[in-house]
RNA sequence: GCAGGGGUCGGAUAGCCUGGUCAAUUCCAUCGGCUUCAGGGGUCGAUUGCUUAGUGCAUACGUGGGUUCAAAUCCCACCCCCUGCACCA
């Protein structure tokens, strides 16, 4: 068939006719749905097609059942990305515009996109994806698009849904800790970074050490208990410190600290500025113990990392140990800085912590043990660090040096201990990454603390308490993952929900900032049901009054002042309020799992805090894996992206979908391969084949074989909609394209012909069959249901119904008994060779009378002369060799000679 | 570190929650036969070993142990793999 022709055919016809534009009837029941809403920086790929399309399987599935089925879709273009696209291309950046050339950009379009910008951008590849989803034959109803961010009355609907949080205090404003990049003025995510994927902002702890003249030497450590063992300081000889003013005091800091404590809310007032090397040999008081230690040269010491300044605690410190000693056997260093050789020889381990398995000083034990001889070897050294860190803190015990805090374990006293050195003054707190964070810029980031930042308060336990209630009355396909919504839900902190870039809608109340993407794509399915007569009538953006919202969504206030108010017609006021009360809730939404631990969630919130009324909440979720391509992740440097308009170009949308619906149905990922294409291939052209042959069945009597038939029938139909309504399309599609089709077969061929077989119950086999394989191939559906004879749209069903009655369990068992026979001849035939007549012995009269039937097409299939029934027990039968009474039920005993 | 998921016969998947009917589902792959079929067609058979007139036995479901008349399925320990951890779509 020339899937092609037949698909443009029929997505034409659709589009003419409407089908899938869904108004409100009150006679019918509804189902709503909607894709998983696209951002629109670049064009679908087999990746979104997973999702998307099992999404539209399980909306035609519906809409065959006799729903009045919404599919809607809107696109997404709010935050950085589309804004970062364009900075990009004007820089003339490479993998961009491969990228885009790769969906089918041309140069005069990247040229435009640099002239006319992001929304330009946005509107061009909006207009490919609802291309791209034509040509998949998805069931849209496109009145109801929008793009976020970029339609005005999208945005003042944002504004609305946050004036609402607002005022029911789910928006709170607070300071929060970032990683940021100075360079570019603005946090660094995880995908922006260089180096340091994964770090996050760690508090310090900032332990004092003052010289004579007052100054203050702070030092970062996650291990302020050792304070009792520092031996020393380290400082950098060739770095550059400065003295700065924080607060009353006046501090030794290295130069690149100072940016951090003014982002970090210090006030930084900086002075002279000290080089490395002149503090050398200089004393300080660890005001903790009061003991006086010396500063020694440490070129390994960071100056960008914390303060620059670094405790030395040779005992349990790995790297300050090896430091020291290398040290102290290099006179040549010593003298350089002026040091006295005897001073820093004498200096000695000072053991703090006890350990089991290791003496006073762990940090020399596994030093020495793996053979580390220098501060060069970081591996190692990193490597020790971390043992000896863990270790201490999960079962380590203060000594008596350590005054109160004797006796206690490490990781039970070190909150204690911050707590207590910060209230006395001994000591600060400062946020640092554990590793180096680069960014994308190259530029090394560090820790801000944000102000006055939005936040959706997600820790508030009676909200969480409320989405738990909604997950509980949620159905989740599969449902293994309602327990990770519940973990979600326990986790989430409060969530920064507003950023100062990008594209998006500004807060209403504080104009400087911009809600964030994922905040403002939690409840737009309410807009898809009000978009149909925005966009039909037009109405500005200022019209939709929150008082309008209000009423629309929430049923609050009074309608005639509200219209005047607003100037808006009650007609349309109430038309989308309507609308509204109709389509909502959502009735599934489908998608990703990656979403599962933030925009699904996220959705929930906001949903159970804007409805009161559980009846508006989110039915039921259905989550999925990614899609790999022959087993490998797909990504632009593996130039594996498969665009989605180029797989139907070359194989014709239906065999994309059943494809791709069916590679499978949990959460694990899914896999796209071409060889699975085939076998559906060749599957539908049997298919179509049967549509053309069918006719040719004359028989008009029915015998075993028919109710045989007529049973599998009702099996397939039970087992494909039990299965799509789990939205378990391969397990559904087996019980179509494998056992459906195969018994069909099997069916014709036990006839002998297709023209012994029943008429009516072929035909009704093949209809069911092309009507259960519809939500998958709709083109091919559509065709061949009109050549079945039919006139309307197999879109709009009717879905098949089954009725267990008809399932014959007797008749079902006597044909699996027949195939197993079969099997036995052949095994029979095969240890003795060939064999001329063929005797079988039953024992129950149910099986002779079934295989009455049956031997004309035993005898033919083995090529027997002579193939004879009997009952075992009876007298006058040919055994020459007393085979029949090792005859069971379900096993007839046979004799072949 | 915190949280979640998983290791099944060449590959991919089902079954395990509610132990036995599991040598283990289904698709694919490989090999062989057939179909006047020649190369993304259909169909039948084989793909742990031995044995056999359609059978039976022994090994098999990450590793090691346990419970039980009986375990892929329940319990314990261990090894390995994957995913997410936020201001980013």
């Amino acid at each position: 068939m020339d899937f092609k022709k037949v698909e443009k055919k029929w997505r034409e016809k659709w589009s003419k006719s409407k089908i899938f534009e869904t108004d409100v009837d009150q006679k019918k029941k509804k189902f709503f749905t909607s894709i998983v809403i696209p951002y629109v920086n670049g064009r679908p790929h087999i990746g979104h097609s997973f999702t998307n399309t099992r999404t539209d399987v399980y909306a035609r599935f519906k809409r065959m059942q006799g729903f009045n089925t919404l599919l809607a879709v809107g696109f997404h273009a709010t935050g950085e990305p589309i804004v970062g696209a364009v900075e990009r291309l004007k820089k003339g950046d490479k993998t961009q515009i491969e990228t885009f050339k790769m969906y089918g950009a041309t140069d005069k379009d990247i040229k435009d996109f640099i002239v006319k910008g992001p929304k330009f951008v946005a509107n061009y590849w909006m207009n490919k994806f609802v291309g791209d989803f034509n040509s998949m034959g998805y069931s849209v109803d496109w009145r109801r698009r929008f793009v976020t961010a970029i339609t005005p009355s999208f945005n003042r609907f944002i504004e609305w849904q946050y004036n609402t949080l607002r005022k029911k205090g789910y928006v709170i404003q607070g300071t929060h800790p970032v990683i940021w990049c100075h360079h570019d003025q603005s946090p660094t995510g995880d995908h922006d970074r260089l180096k340091g994927e994964g770090e996050s902002p760690t508090e310090f702890a900032l332990m004092k050490f003052r010289l004579d003249e007052g100054e203050i030497l702070p030092c970062a450590t996650l291990r302020p208990e050792t304070i009792y063992g520092v031996t020393n300081l380290w400082i950098n000889p060739d770095a550059e410190y400065v003295g700065a003013k924080v607060g009353k005091e006046t501090w030794i800091i290295s130069r690149e600290s100072v940016q951090k404590f003014r982002d970090q809310l210090k006030s930084v007032e900086v002075g002279a500025t000290i080089s490395g090397a002149d503090l050398i040999g200089k004393y300080v008081t660890n005001i903790v113990t009061g003991n006086k230690i010396i500063i020694l040269p440490g070129k390994f010491v960071d100056a960008s990392t914390a303060t620059g300044v670094v405790m030395s605690v040779p005992s349990h410190a790995p790297y300050d140990y090896v430091a020291l000693k290398e040290l102290q056997g290099n006179e040549n260093a010593m003298k350089e800085y002026g040091l006295d050789s005897n001073v820093v020889k004498g200096i000695g381990p000072v053991s703090v912590i006890k350990l089991e398995g290791y003496g006073d000083h762990p940090a020399i034990e596994i030093s020495e043990k793996m053979g580390i001889q220098s501060t060069a070897e970081t591996e190692k050294l990193d490597d020790a660090t971390s043992v000896i860190y863990k270790k201490e803190y999960h079962t380590g015990v203060l000594k008596g040096i350590c005054g109160r805090y004797e006796g206690k374990k490490v990781s039970e006293v070190k909150d204690l201990l911050i707590k207590d050195f910060v209230n006395h003054k001994l000591a600060d707190t400062m946020w640092e990454t554990s590793n180096p964070v680069v960014c994308r810029c190259t530029n090394k980031c560090h820790v801000k603390i944000l102000e006055n930042q939005w936040f959706l308060k997600f820790s508030d336990k009676a909200w969480k308490d409320k989405v738990k209630q909604c997950i509980a009355q949620m159905k989740f396909y599969p449902e293994e993952v309602r327990l990770q919504f519940l973990n979600t839900v326990d986790w989430l902190d409060d969530k920064a929900c507003a950023r100062k870039s990008g594209l998006g809608t500004r807060l209403p109340w504080d104009k400087e900032w911009i809600v964030e993407t994922l905040s403002d794509s939690v409840i737009y399915m309410a807009y898809y049901t009000i978009a149909k007569t925005i966009n039909k009538k037009k109405i500005p953006y200022e019209k939709l009054t929150d008082d309008v919202f209000d009423y629309v969504f929430l049923g609050e206030g009074d309608i005639k002042k509200i219209g005047k108010t607003a100037k808006l017609s009650e007609m349309l006021i109430e038309e989308m309020r309507e609308e509204f009360e109709y389509f909502y809730p959502l009735d599934m939404r489908n998608s990703a799992k990656e979403l599962v631990p933030n925009h699904l969630t996220y959705a929930l919130f906001h949903h159970v805090a804007i409805w009161e009324n559980p009846r508006y909440w989110p039915k039921a979720y259905s989550v999925n894996g990614f899609v790999t391509v022959s087993g490998e992740k797909m990504s632009k440097s593996k130039g594996n992206i498969l665009p989605l308009a180029s797989l139907i170009e070359k194989y014709g949308a239906d065999l994309v979908r059943i494809t791709i619906t069916t590679s499978n149905e949990n959460v694990d990922d899914a896999d796209w391969k071409e060889d699975s294409l085939k076998t559906f291939s060749s599957r539908l052209e049997y298919l179509e084949n049967l549509v053309k042959e069918y006719k040719k069945a004359k028989r008009k009597s029915v015998n075993n074989l028919d109710k045989y038939l007529e049973s599998v029938v009702e099996t397939s139909i039970k087992g494909a909609t039990e299965n799509y309504e789990m939205l378990k399309f391969r397990s559904g599609i087996q019980y179509v394209a494998f056992q459906l089709l195969g018994e069909i077969r099997h069916y014709i061929e036990r006839n002998g012909s297709i023209k012994n077989c029943n008429k009516i119950l072929l035909q009704e086999a093949v209809s069911t069959a092309v009507r259960l394989l519809a939500p998958f191939t709709p083109h091919l559906g559509e065709e061949l249901w009109e050549k079945l004879g039919n006139k309307k749209f197999v879109s709009l069903g009717p879905w098949p119904t089954y009725d267990e009655r008809r399932i014959d369990r007797a008749i079902v068992e006597l044909e699996q008994i027949s195939k197993k026979l079969q099997d036995d001849l052949n095994n029979v035939l095969k240890l003795t060779g060939e064999k001329k007549n063929a005797y079988l012995y039953f024992v129950t009269d149910k099986e002779l009378d079934y295989f009455k039937e049956s031997v004309e097409y035993l005898r033919g299939l083995f090529n027997f002369k002579k193939l004879e029934i009997y009952k075992a027990s009876d007298a006058k039968k040919y055994d020459p060799e007393g085979k029949a009474s090792r005859a069971k039920y379900g096993k007839p005993a046979i004799y072949l000679e």
